[in-house]
DNA sequence: TGATAAAACTTGTACGCACATATTTACAAG
DNA sequence: CTTGTAAATATGTGCGTACAAGTTTTATCA
């Protein structure tokens, strides 16, 4: 386009600069109704097709919207631009038990809605999100969902997320959320509460001496970690660092199994672990078979997340459930709702309450429990 | 803007189409001039007004420009739209046990390479593959892969495809492909030979008769009837219509599992049953052993797609191998090859050679087998 | 032959009219 | 009070005309 008439008075330009005019100064707001263009053809003494062209221009621009039948109306400026009907998610894993069925509720919403989808995944490295980012700045999305990687860990990055802010994309945040951004709208569970739930069942069976395995490098495993401590302080059980494993995205895979058989060399260390997630909990148990220790007969086990995973001889996890479509369903109403109504009102933030899911991994265990730890 | 007069026969909007096309095919090329407004207007037999109106919204969409007193012209900007960098990904279900592997084998090649992934599921679902289409050719994309839902059926919008032809958009099958298409470009599983290997393998172990359920609404299913149907006969087995059962998507809940309790009823009818996928078998296991029937030991069962999902009590099924990934990762190097030498070279299909998972759920059977079922 | 003016194109601006179609309002009938 | 209908009013489509203002081609003259 060239649209280079700036200095002439060209009778369509002006009145489309005047009305422009009204608009940025706030003489017209968004919303409200523009004259007709039957009024505004006898305001400037101009023919209603002049008046049109004029109009035209300032749509195209994404100042105002027309209303067939009903008028012309002052768009909310940026607002309104946005129509590229994408929306980004980004999330840690793709092949994780998790996320597809997450995926699965966020897109029921926005298919519904006419959206589509743009897949970034991070493999949980910072770097990888942060490429993530900039490359969704580059093109034409929406808003974005967005699992963080390493959401424990500072945030190198915030410099991307002011950036979303500067070109008021929304963007809501899934499972975790980075504690410089905790007022940032989010979805997730009450990892606190779910972590205090089912370490304070297992003290309810009657167990004494609960290992806990969590990740170190994301909120959940904070948040499941203080609600284990919480859960122990209230029943006045000592907290044993002793019996505490931490482990790091990257070793998710060995740490846990390797600390748990050393610590099962010990015997009566533990009567129960407490793991970060179901797939943490069956490394935990394949460690303990392996030191000839029998589930949940020696040792109670724990899990989270509820992933009815690929469970060897008959075992059920005992675990916390985790509504996975209805997060993602959560999360993408929430954002549609940003969307439309800008970041103003109300509660943003959704906090999913924990529900604990029986299983058999989990045994009373009576006082003198410790006797029949390896028989 | 609106402009979802995708149907009706606005004339602006006609001409609008029709020039688009020809610029988006390559018959009008970039630098080259149109015909004149007038000419339009004498060719088209509408009024120059209208010709405008078609024209302006082209300009707007930056496919072409005019210079005053000089033409129109076609702008360069056509070739540049070949670097959204996005690539659509079409699949039937999301939350499938196939799709997130898949997925995460198309993203680790495409991500390395800058492209973004956008996501669309139909549910297999022929309508909504149709929207899904329609809603990518209004997009920015470089290319699709896609998995086609119900492919065994006629293929009703063909012109969607046409379409993906016409403005050159490559696009690489996954999983199956429609009859129409089948010398497009595509990357599937060898199954006639997979349902020939594993029905194969079941006559070995000296089944006599092997029950079948099948998918009908895909060519997976017909493909893995076929090579079941080969192997029997190659074996001198009978064919035998009343134990073989055909299922839709819809009721694929439902219909294997009373088809196979109804079967079950007749003592010794069946001694083993091939299954379409992993799922179903473990639906039919469900019939079985309600029938009070014991797998393997009265009846051996086989899976498809080895995806190692939860095995009630300890039992693994023999299956087929399904290379989640690599078939994602064959798939996106096939359309990043398409996108980067045209259609022109060489071999595009890729078949994948199934491959025979031993498990639990099959066992040898002696010459009067047949005796031993039911206890 | 070569410069120049005229003619014949091109797109751009501006106005007019008629009718289609969607929405709101007012009013009357039940 | 509800419902149906008609009128008024809004934008949307489509056509026609006239003239303005650039660019290219053609005809003309020195």
């Amino acid at each position: 386009m060239k649209e280079s008439n700036s200095g002439k008075q060209l009778k369509y330009f002006q009145i489309m600069e005047d009305l422009k005019e009204q608009i940025v100064s706030g003489k017209i707001q968004a919303g409200d109704k523009l004259p007709s263009e039957n009024e505004l053809s006898k305001e400037y003494q101009i023919s209603r097709q002049t008046v049109r062209k004029a109009l035209a221009m300032l749509q195209n621009a994404g100042y105002i919207y027309a209303e067939h039948g009903r008028g012309t109306f002052c768009s909310e400026l940026v607002r309104h631009t946005r129509t590229s009907k994408n929306i980004a998610v980004v999330t840690t894993y793709l092949s994780d038990y998790i996320f597809p069925r997450v995926i699965q509720g966020i897109d029921s919403v926005l298919t519904a809605e006419g959206y589509s989808i743009m897949l970034k995944n991070t493999r949980n490295s910072r770097g990888r999100e942060a490429q993530c980012l900039e490359e969704l700045l580059q093109k034409d999305i929406d808003g974005i969902i967005i699992e963080p990687s390493k959401s424990q860990i500072f945030c190198k990055h915030m410099n991307l997320y002011q950036k979303l802010d500067d070109y008021q994309i929304p963007y809501v945040f899934i499972q975790g959320c980075f504690s410089q951004l905790k007022d940032k709208p989010h979805v997730l569970m009450d990892d606190c509460k779910g972590g205090y739930m089912i370490t304070k069942y297992l003290i309810s069976l009657g167990h004494k001496k609960i290992a806990g395995v969590f990740k170190a490098d994301d909120m959940q495993g904070q948040n499941r970690h203080k609600g284990y401590v919480m859960a122990l302080q209230e029943a006045g059980i000592l907290y044993d660092p002793e019996i505490v494993v931490w482990y790091h995205t990257e070793d998710r895979k060995i740490h846990p199994y390797e600390c748990i058989r050393e610590m099962a060399k010990k015997p009566g260390i533990m009567d129960a672990v407490v793991c970060y997630n179901d797939q943490t909990a069956f490394e935990v148990i394949r460690a303990l078979r392996e030191a000839g220790l029998k589930i949940p007969e020696n040792v109670s086990v724990t899990g989270y997340d509820n992933s009815r995973m690929p469970n060897t001889e008959g075992l059920h996890l005992t675990t916390i459930a985790h509504p996975q479509e209805k997060l993602g369903e959560m999360a993408a109403e929430l954002l549609l709702d940003l969307m439309r109504n800008g970041e103003t009102d109300g509660e943003k933030n959704v906090l999913i309450e924990p529900e604990l899911v029986l299983g058999n991994s989990c045994i009373q265990r009576d006082a003198e429990c410790n006797k029949n730890v390896k028989e």
